[in-house]
DNA sequence: AAAAGATAGTTGACAACTAAACTGTTTTAG
DNA sequence: CTAAAACAGTTTAGTTGTCAACTATCTTTT
């Protein structure tokens, strides 16, 4: 029985800031292996889940362009998306009124039972990654994380 | 002046280990994003600049199934990754006598010089990133992603 | 020593994403 | 009011990565 070599970091760092970012950027790589894998399984990505969730959960229609801003991708990534659970009946494009540049996207029912589903799965698997952190650390995760934002923001936007 | 969306968090979460794993996934979108960015600037890329300081940070040569597991990323991967380099010779593939399948990948002069360069403006940019975190802190997130390392290798491996 | 299995690397098909150029529409400024 | 600028979404081309099948080599089992 050895140590998974993916727990310590592939190369030492010449500093604390150094290791922590790597760290960081090290367990990202990790979770979106890990979450490659689990919504494969599940039939689904984790782009097409993130679109649903987010429409799911936004207070009246959105446009494209502020799911590519949420989502933080291209917004021609978003066309393209789009395109696909629109063939397969779970979002719906619908014209804007105001503005016919725009489109207001809304989740159609089987998009809505869709979600439901893999939002079962999904929140089981946080519920066992993460079962581990106690409160605090979730808090201490979540206020180092959000620093961490606003300093990406602040240096390099 | 208003707040920057991205520091908030897309939508609500329904309990603190949601909120904390999704914060820690949203920040690191943000910082592949930047990443992303910050090398192409300097003509150049992620994978690109963590292979090569991998290399050079190695003890001996390595293979490249040894690199793929370190990058974690796939083995067919580095095959393309490598071709690139090696064609812009910046890295070598060196036969292995004791061993007919494998390769030593060795950094050329040329590799060196390039990563030199890039380690500095790499360097600074982590430092102006990271300069908002005290030791503690640094530690703090140190400590929080190994354990997220942890239980991802654990239960969804 | 031979057959079976494991391993290193390559290839080809494909998925997810970006960036830049483009179309059509709306907003702003002279 | 109209020309210029900004904006929403699409298209196209290119990058980065996966996965599965394949070749060649090495190791293990019997």
């Amino acid at each position: 029985m050895t140590v998974d070599p993916r727990i310590d970091l592939p190369v030492p760092q010449p500093n604390k800031q150094h290791e922590a970012l790597v760290s960081f950027w090290w367990t990202s790589a990790m979770l979106k292996n890990v979450s490659r894998r689990f919504f494969r399984e599940n039939y689904s990505s984790e782009a097409h889940f993130n679109l649903l969730a987010t429409l799911m959960k936004s207070e009246g229609p959105m446009t494209q362009n502020e799911l590519s801003q949420k989502l933080l991708v291209d917004k021609s990534n978003i066309t393209g998306l789009l395109d696909k659970l629109e063939s397969l009946g779970q979002i719906k494009r619908n014209k804007v009124p105001e503005d016919r540049r725009s489109y207001h996207i809304t989740l159609t029912d089987a998009g809505r039972e869709l979600l439901a589903g893999l939002d079962v799965l999904y929140s089981e698997m946080v519920h066992k990654v993460m079962d581990c952190f106690t409160e605090e650390q979730c808090d201490q995760l979540v206020s180092l994380t959000r620093k961490l934002r606003i300093s990406l923001i602040e240096h390099a936007s």
